[in-house]
DNA sequence: TGACAATATCAGCCTAGGCAATTAATATGC
DNA sequence: GCATATTAATTGCCTAGGCTGATATTGTCA
């Protein structure tokens, strides 16, 4: 349960940050690359982040700007132009809460609902070949392995191995 | 060996491409609080970028830009504006190779040698943070399974489940 | 050798995220 | 009730990466 790096052996260039960050670039890429190339999204110029907004907002219907920012830790005031450019193309609402006036509750429009199900799927393709060659099992790790990293993070800063 | 998720199950947000950006975030995020709050590197402010390519020619010794950029999958414009800065802080030299004269060798200078140490040491302690309750075998795991994703994304677009 | 392709670096423009300050609305404490 | 703190959304400013084209240098091929 020690550490896992010690200083003798441990190359920045070949950790598991350093791979992980490489892995982000490809799959992101791999993912606009999809979107660029659907004859039916590709006049949507969609990004992946712009995804990961419409995915959260087809999954359980309303939400708020600041909803979204914590939940895939991202700034607010970059919420508020993607917000923006998504309005501008036709896919999301924007409605003021009426119980709460600063709020502004969002979600898909006809246009953003008809169009996800082709976004989700290439997404889920290209998920798919990152893992090709894993086993459901190995796959289920990795997601274990991940959501652990994440739940480390939280902690604040434990000074560890100093 | 099939797919790893189906088109019924697959929820993007919670997917492994979600959780790896994410972790990815807090990972970067940590060490820039690192390199920030460290005494003795603050005043460089130094980003956790900049330390993957100090990181880099720390390792063997000289390389050029572009034996950078192809390393880490970065900008060629972008890495000759993060020498630039890099040059300014006196941590690296630019030499004109006098072989190939388009070429740029690059190499630590005496104040950047005497800094990465320190920085390495950062990175380290916040890597095996993130793992920390990993044993080391589990550790080893990911690393092979980042890996193999990173091997799967150089096939080009397979076409993989249509 | 000479025309043309390829490569490395660099500079300009664009996009987009991070941060700080602002505004509006709500919650809290006295 | 009122002053203060907090929260949500927005805006402006700054930084930094991606892309394109320009320039210099080298490789290729006839």
């Amino acid at each position: 349960m020690g550490d896992i790096y010690d200083s003798t052996s441990y190359q920045p260039r070949k950790s598991i940050g350093s791979l992980l960050s490489r892995v982000r670039v490809e799959m992101l890429a791999a993912l606009d690359a999809e979107l660029a190339a659907d004859r039916r999204l590709a006049p949507l110029e969609l990004s992946a982040a712009q995804f990961i907004v419409i995915a959260s907002l087809a999954g359980d219907g309303r939400k708020s700007a600041s909803d979204l920012c914590k939940g895939i830790s991202y700034d607010a005031g970059a919420m508020t132009r993607m917000l923006d450019r998504l309005e501008g193309k036709g896919l999301i609402r924007r409605n003021r809460s009426p119980e709460d006036r600063r709020l502004v509750h969002l979600e898909l429009t006809e246009e953003g609902h008809a169009a996800y199900p082709r976004m989700r799927e290439l997404s889920l393709g290209v998920a798919n070949r990152f893992l090709h060659g894993f086993s459901k099992a190995e796959a289920r790790q990795l997601e274990g392995f991940l959501t652990r990293m994440l739940e480390n993070a939280e902690e604040p800063a434990a000074r560890a191995s100093a």
